[in-house]
RNA sequence: GGAGAAAUGGCAGAGUGGUCGAAUGCGGCGGUCUUGAAAACCGUUAUGGGUCACACCAUCGGGGGUUCGAAUCCCUCUUUCUCCGCCA
């Protein structure tokens, strides 16, 4: 959520940036403001005569003590009309609170000053391009042929277990998803993140403090019994652990990284681009979630990005990575670079990393604060990224690197798979 | 699943109807002393709303109620602990 005060202050400068988001319902800025100023007077009154109420109570306790029982039973009727006034005050008070929490969590987080302005994929900007596009021999084949030559995955089987988007891993195919997952924690840990291993399912609580409440409702899997989601990334858990904290400043950067499955409904995707790995309902991913200092939470994006772009090299993937537009950039995030790798078979690039600073946005949902030099409380700013998603780089993996005497596995992953081919 | 007990500030732990936002200890921070440190001593140390700043208001697991007045009594939910059962 946006800050009032900061809403109120820049309301000319925040229209604009919202703008750039393709947020143009800007009314919504002037009701919370004029729900906010209703609120401050209510809550004035209220303070008020919550006041008046004590001190009588006061009085007439000291009545009591003092012997003075008819005086003081006088005065217990002076509250009657105070307490109906406070009730109906405290009334007003959470109405118009909610009111306003409502408008606000519609509003998005504004975009940095460097976001694109833009609607599509196509308005994003490429920074950059890294590595060669491989030439494939002919009889080169898309993904979803490879994992059946080598029955590696099955969508066929998952569909029958559970349904479309449930692929079951086999043999050599579940040994490259281990070897996957532990080579990106290992990567991470050895650069400072520290290994957490949080819950699959969250509470609502969790879900409105890293925004997926309300806004993607829909494509988080719920648990009715039990009211609980099932994560679609870790960045839920992992984020909500500073939930409701003041962390000591000394602390930042805070860097977590976490292995989970995640699972997402995709409601409403259909298509080629769902076909094979390029999009499951549930698949793996290690996340990366840094709380950071306002002034440095810029400069730790760059490294973050650096972070991912050096498990690519690794990988021996071609890729290129894009700041996206503002119509691309998520509800909650204020500056989002994309990385994507070339998936040679299906001549196109994949998204397989979202890097995103979310500055106070998410902070501020969580009550995630810090203290100061000069032991004021404020806002931190969360960041997060993926490092990496495993079905698009397990796609791009075996159709890049795929040679009529089997799948080549790039070297840095040799020692976690213990096969140099799958075949 | 059954029975019982409990939930208070960063931690430990008092407080069972009135000036309690809350004793005390530990920890943290600042100071005195010291060449420096330790010890000792003094001070300070929750969050939110509100204000230029005060005042003031709210918060003792969450929600509701009783009362002039609730950390304290009642209801309810959640969580934790102990015992029994069940499972591994």
């Amino acid at each position: 959520m946006l800050l009032i005060p900061f809403i109120k202050e820049n309301k000319e400068k925040v229209i604009k940036l919202l703008n750039v988001k393709n947020f143009k319902n800007t009314e919504i800025l002037d009701n919370i403001i004029s729900f906010d100023e209703a609120r401050k007077s209510t809550q004035k009154k209220l303070d008020e005569t919550l006041a008046k109420s004590k001190n009588i109570a006061k009085e007439i306790g000291g009545l009591f003590k003092s012997g003075k029982i008819e005086e003081a039973n006088a005065k217990k009727a002076e509250t009657g009309t105070l307490k109906e006034l406070a009730k109906t005050l405290t009334e007003e008070l959470a109405l118009l609170k909610n009111k306003t929490t409502d408008l606000l969590l519609k509003v998005p987080n504004i975009p940095h000053e460097s976001v694109p302005a833009g609607n599509s994929e196509n308005d994003n900007e490429t920074i950059k391009t890294v590595g060669e596009i491989p030439k494939l021999y002919d009889g080169a084949k898309p993904h979803w042929e490879l994992t059946d030559k080598y029955d590696i995955i099955d969508f066929e089987l998952g569909n029958k277990i559970t349904g479309a988007g449930f692929p079951v891993y086999k043999g050599q195919g579940a040994r490259l998803q281990r070897a996957l997952i532990n080579f990106f924690l290992d990567e991470a840990t050895s650069v400072g993140f520290r290994e957490v291993q949080p819950p699959l399912m969250v509470n609502s609580d969790s879900g409105y403090g890293t925004g997926q409440l309300p806004d993607k409702d829909g494509q988080m899997y719920h648990v009715g019994v039990d009211d609980l989601y099932l994560i679609p990334t870790a960045e839920v858990p992992i984020t909500n652990i500073y939930r409701d904290t003041i962390v000591d400043a000394k602390d930042f950067p805070i860097r977590n990284t976490a292995y989970s499955q995640c699972f997402r409904r995709e409601a409403g995707s259909y298509g080629k681009d769902v076909r094979g790995l390029n999009r499951l309902h549930q698949f793996d991913k290690v996340e990366i979630v840094v709380i950071e200092h306002p002034d440095k939470s810029y400069a730790r994006l760059e490294e973050m990005s650096d972070y991912v772009q050096s498990l690519l090299k690794k990988l021996e993937l071609p890729y290129r990575v894009l700041r996206l537009c503002g119509g691309d950039t998520s509800f909650t995030a204020a500056l989002t670079y994309d990385m994507e790798v070339y998936s040679a078979a299906q001549e196109r690039w994949l998204e397989v990393s979202s890097v995103s600073n979310f500055e106070s946005y998410q902070a501020n949902r969580l009550k995630l604060r810090f203290k100061d030099e000069n032991g004021k409380t404020k806002l931190a700013h969360t960041l997060n990224g993926s490092a990496l998603a495993l079905p698009r780089i397990v796609a791009a993996l075996l159709e890049n690197n795929q040679t009529p005497d089997g799948i080549r596995i790039p070297k840095a992953l040799v020692p976690y798979t213990g096969f140099e081919y799958i075949k």
